[in-house]
DNA sequence: ATTTCCTATCTTTTT
DNA sequence: GATAGGAAAT
């Protein structure tokens, strides 16, 4: 049976949440206050109420939350039951809405799913169809454009621009004519399908009779309304969240949901969890006195239950080269001080082998035995992607592991999308999108002109791409070398589908068919160097096998395409990888290390340039906040002189935030005092520090 | 039609 | 420093 709780090691206000089950709950939780603890706790104990898990519903911002949520759940009841529950994203949870009546919305059962890739290929030849080459129109304006006036509940007629809002439509229309939805469109058609259809409203709400939403401050208006849809009288509905930590602005969120919240589900039980366990009071107290600087925010302090605690250090560079390798040796040098709570065990030879520069296996046996901080303890916090680089180098040079956290998505590799393509079409030769996408890939002779004779005779018979390609009319249209190309592609394709309809493996079709098809031996040949090769190489051997360990779960291919396009992040495997966290403020929210290193505290950066232009600065501070509200024990802020952008120096100022932080918990180190110290007085330090370690 | 080489532009943040 | 798109060469 159930292993049961602890409700004994909850706060009151903790224990406030995790029993009230009924009715509007709004949880204002401040960071590391045991929100994850109290929610989890909350939903183990709906199951030990005797709710049914099939009843339950908890909705999380990422699919990695999602995982993490249901785990930590069955850590603490019987496994089956949790594994009953639906945690999941809004994005797969109007999937599945989808899956069932999008039917009644016009589109078709087999619906396809555009990512960000597929739209911004939609968009650019819309760009040009339109004229808008001339004026220098980026796809990804457009997008965001679109994205911002699908979210809000005016539509696209919000588009104040001409020329942008006639893209636009342009865009839906061919969308639904490819019967394909982007991310968007999930939100939108499962918020429509609920509203306007209450057979399907009136089914869910009965089916969701307890629903719990994370993370509430980053969602947007139509979420909002998908939520009001969902939730069916009494209002059993829970969400949790903290204004503080809305960073998702550009997403559309909207704080003021919290307030709208209590509007629609009346005399919500309000709890706040303001006492925060996880960093010391120096972290806290820099974080809090930052934080006041918002306007307009609901009043209130993280209290500390550690007191004290090392100062806040503020390090400033010459450049970002000397940034970073201070980072990897202050790591290193960390690293050798062991875990805070110090056991007697003393260093050694081990630690002599270390210390003479060792490496490998010998290393990591060493490191075992001497007490030292896991890697795993170590985080590096950037505002943008980008930034990450010039870290993983010189980690990479310096021989410290590594993992980088949703960085250069999964999908974003081409080999994967194109794998993922010929896949779908393998599915289901008439999702369009894939198709087009894989029609010249690798070159087979049907070139641009054929391509858009295709796409045209397509539009305008109002028949799938796949219909056009088989029909005899099209093909005279075209070359009579083309219509050779199209005759054979068609035949290899309705081969493979037809097995694959015939209950062939799918995983085996589909790694046969990118070689026969001459795909694998194309994409080896347009690789620059081994290494790039067997990149490559492995992106098609790891969608292999997540492809065989889906269907292994008893899953459709469409199933797993879908997952897979909403789940970017190379699940399993990449959270067991080993070493040094490099992540970005936005992906780091939600999770905790004992060290963190922000880095580039510049003005550019941290405000970033284009949220200085957009006056949207509030939101940066709260990145800000939520960045060094991620350090449980030791927190370095980092910025320098001159960053190297685009193969180029560029001065750097110090951000403006530096001078909100709260100096009287800071220890500040500048330049000059940096100068000074000599590479050779590091290595005596280190050296000394080793010696001093080893005689105990 | 395809490949190759040159150039322009790029960078927030994510489902 | 990478990468996508265009022009020129095959």
């Amino acid at each position: 049976m159930a292993a049961g709780f602890d409700i004994s090691k909850l706060n009151a206000a903790q224990r406030e949440a995790v029993e009230a089950l009924d009715g509007p709950v709004l949880i204002l939780a401040g960071a590391g206050t045991g929100k994850t603890r109290t929610v989890t706790c909350r939903m183990a104990n709906l199951l030990q109420k005797g709710i049914s898990p099939e009843k339950i519903l908890a909705v999380t911002f990422t699919n990695k939350a999602a995982r993490e949520m249901q785990e930590r759940v069955a850590g603490m009841v019987d496994k089956k039951a949790a594994n009953k529950l639906t945690v999941c994203t809004f994005h797969s949870l109007c999937v599945r809405l989808l899956r069932n009546g999008i039917e009644r919305l016009g589109y078709k059962k087999n619906f396809s799913i555009c990512t960000p890739g597929d739209q911004t290929a939609l968009i650019k030849q819309f760009i040009v169809k339109r004229g808008g080459i001339r004026e220098k129109i980026k796809p990804g304006d457009v997008l965001a454009a679109i994205s911002r006036a699908k979210n809000s509940d005016k539509g696209l007629a919000s588009i104040e621009d001409d020329l942008y809002r006639t893209i636009a439509e342009d865009y839906t229309r061919e969308l639904q004519m490819r019967n394909a939805v982007d991310f968007d469109d999930l939100l939108l058609l499962g918020e429509k399908l609920l509203r306007e259809h209450s057979e399907e409203r009136a089914y869910w709400q009965e089916r969701f009779r307890y629903i719990t939403v994370d993370e509430f401050q980053d969602t947007n208006s139509l979420q909002m309304s998908l939520l009001k849809q969902m939730v069916g009288t009494p209002y059993n509905v829970c969400v949790v969240g903290d204004d503080d930590q809305s960073i998702y602005g550009w997403r559309g969120a909207e704080v003021a949901n919290i307030l709208q919240f209590e509007r629609f589900f009346p005399d919500p039980h309000v709890i706040r969890l303001e006492e925060n366990y996880r960093s010391t009071e120096a972290v806290l107290r820099v974080a809090n006195k930052l934080i006041k600087g918002n306007l307009g925010r609901r009043e209130k302090e993280l209290r500390p239950t550690i007191p004290g605690g090392a100062l806040v250090r503020l390090l400033s560079f010459t450049g970002d080269e000397a940034e970073a390798e201070w980072i990897a040796d202050e790591i290193k040098a960390i690293r050798r001080e062991g875990k805070r709570k110090k056991t007697e065990a003393k260093p050694d030879a081990a630690v002599m082998r270390l210390i003479g520069g060792g490496g490998g296996a010998a290393e990591e046996a060493a490191l075992a035995d001497a007490n030292l901080r896991a890697w795993e303890d170590f985080a590096i916090l950037f505002r943008t992607n980008t930034l990450i680089r010039k870290m993983e180098q010189v980690f990479r040079e310096k021989d410290i592991p590594y993992r980088l956290v949703g960085a250069q998505s999964f999908y974003d590799r081409r080999e994967v999308r194109d794998a993922l393509a010929y896949l779908q079409v393998i599915a289901d030769p008439n999702s369009d999108v894939a198709l087009l996408r894989i029609l010249n890939t690798p070159p087979r002779g049907i070139g641009e002109v054929a391509s858009l004779a295709l796409t045209d005779w397509s539009r305008e018979h109002e028949e799938t791409v796949w219909e056009s390609l088989n029909s005899e009319s099209f093909r005279a249209e075209v070359s009579k070398k083309a219509a050779t190309a199209i005759a054979g592609f068609c035949d290899e394709i309705q081969n493979v589908h037809d097995q694959l309809i015939g209950g062939h493996d799918a995983r085996d079709l589909l790694e046969g068919f990118l070689e026969t098809s001459g795909y694998v031996e194309w994409l080896m040949k347009n690789q620059k160097s081994d290494t790039e090769r067997d990149q490559r190489r492995q992106g098609l051997a790891d969608v292999y096998e997540s492809l065989e360990r889906t269907l292994g779960k008893g899953k459709s291919v469409q199933t797993y395409l879908e997952e897979s396009l909403l789940d970017p992040q190379k699940d399993d495997e990449l959270e067991k990888k080993q070493g040094v966290t490099l992540i970005t403020l936005h992906a780091a929210k939600g999770l905790e290390f004992p060290v963190v290193f922000l880095t580039g505290l510049e003005e550019g950066i941290l405000p970033h340039k284009r949220s200085i232009e957009e006056g949207t600065k509030d939101e940066e501070r709260r990145l800000l906040y939520v960045g060094i509200t991620r350090a449980q024990e030791r927190l370095m802020l980092t910025y320098c002189g001159k960053r190297v952008k685009w193969g180029e120096e560029v001065r750097s100022e110090p951000s403006c935030f530096i001078g909100e932080l709260d100096f009287d918990w800071i220890e500040e180190i500048d330049y000059e005092a940096m100068m000074q110290e000599e590479a050779n007085d590091d290595d005596l330090e280190d050296f000394f520090g080793g010696m001093r370690e080893m005689l105990g």
